[in-house]
DNA sequence: GTTTCAATCAAACGATTGTTTAATTATAAT
DNA sequence: ATTATAATTAAACAATCGTTTGATTGAAAC
């Protein structure tokens, strides 16, 4: 068997998996559902990942890995804050555009019945720790500050996470051939009959780049500095 | 049969329902499972909820009537609008604390192979679309601009219904007895070690809110209104 | 008391589930 | 060519699934 085509066998059944978990849920999708969309017999899930559950550590592992990687690039250091904040922004955006799928299916399966899985997700988020409060230190966040680091810890990825799942809903879902037309309706008007090409992901990056920006700075050490020399009396 | 013990039997099953659902999810949950934890023989699912799809349709009724019923709830007009956000963040932060599981469980379930559900829930959404644009208009919000409604639409939910549920996840799944106790170590620092209490929650809010109007005034036509000025020359 | 209705039960049904096993086929190494 | 290894297949297993059905029990109405 060439290497080709071995690869081939293996990374079908992956993708077929992470489409098929991301519309359906990890628990409501079967193997031979896995199997006959990728085109292979059910032993190959077993064969190649050592089951189900196999398929889905390989899942979180390929998309926490992309993920940290976009949202620990802030850019350089000498670069002004603003630019570093669209620039951190974009990422996550693109991150999620790229990989919605392998987003929905790492960010939103808690396989309660799986330790190992949640083992290894705790890993991934204690393993970058450090790494992401030194941007959140640069931010001039009080990381110590539990309230406060409960808001902006996972802001810019719950925002943009419930964003895209949503398009994805609405995208994959609602507008599926599968689904009765008269669903399909609902969606004409306003936001959700908008193009989400590149120009509306610029501006949504913009938007959110902004937002973030200032509701952040709002908290920020390094701007209450500045606040201090104003109320000392 | 009393009507008070009937009610306890169909509540039992619904309260187990949304229990389990909310840690397990829809699909990997069995009638058998929420019948045993209820109390009661399978068969009650059906006679009281025309099936399993029937207790979903149920928690979803009940979890968006009291989701919208927080949200559309944003003070007087005649409130300054700094205490309008804080008022209405806290009936948010307030609504996803008392209702976490059934939050989980209505927000997070997508059905796909029951289109009447995901009908219910295009309804929902679609109903209250208009009463919704009237607080984003409040804020100085161009509704019409496709991008910044991405943004801000659902800006607070996608917050506190991701960390809530993170905290619910953190509680538990990873903290309950069955999880093996090398697990649970990993939360015993940082925020994840904080009592969550109603003075923890005091505090978030005020952040929370604070980030929200200064983000979302960034936006605002309001605000823009003022710096007009300064730019005419 | 009897009859009717509501609530509950257990059994049955056809279908599906993930894992395992042994056989077969394909490919690589000699 | 033969042998060894890798990839694939089909069958089997024990378990589980949600819905349906008819019987039984409990409560209300007369």
């Amino acid at each position: 068997m060439e290497q080709n085509t071995k690869i081939a066998a293996k990374k079908r059944i992956f993708d077929a998996a992470v489409s098929l978990f991301a519309r359906r849920g990890f628990a409501a999708v079967g193997i031979r559902e896995i199997a006959k969309k990728a085109g292979v017999n059910i032993s190959m899930i077993n064969y190649y990942f050592n089951g189900k559950a196999g398929i889905l550590k390989e899942i979180i592992n390929e998309c926490y890995d992309k993920y940290y990687s976009a949202i620990l690039d802030t850019g350089g250091e000498k670069t002004p804050l603003e630019e570093r904040v669209r620039y951190l922004t974009r990422n996550m955006v693109d991150f999620f555009r790229k990989n919605t799928e392998l987003a929905i299916v790492a960010f939103s399966t808690i396989p309660v019945d799986i330790p190992e899985i949640i083992d290894l997700k705790i890993k991934w988020i204690e393993s970058k720790r450090e790494a992401t409060n030194k941007w959140f230190k640069t931010l001039g966040m009080d990381v110590k500050n539990a309230p406060l680091m409960c808001v902006i810890r996972s802001f810019l990825t719950s925002i943009i996470f419930g964003f895209v799942e949503a398009q994805y809903c609405c995208d994959h879902i609602v507008q599926a051939p599968a689904m009765p037309i008269h669903l399909q309706d609902h969606f004409k008007h306003d936001d959700h009959a908008v193009v989400m090409d590149d120009s509306f992901y610029k501006k949504y990056v913009e938007i959110l780049g902004c937002v973030y920006l200032h509701g952040v700075m709002s908290m920020s050490k390094k701007k209450g500095k500045k606040r201090s020399k104003k109320k000392r009396k």
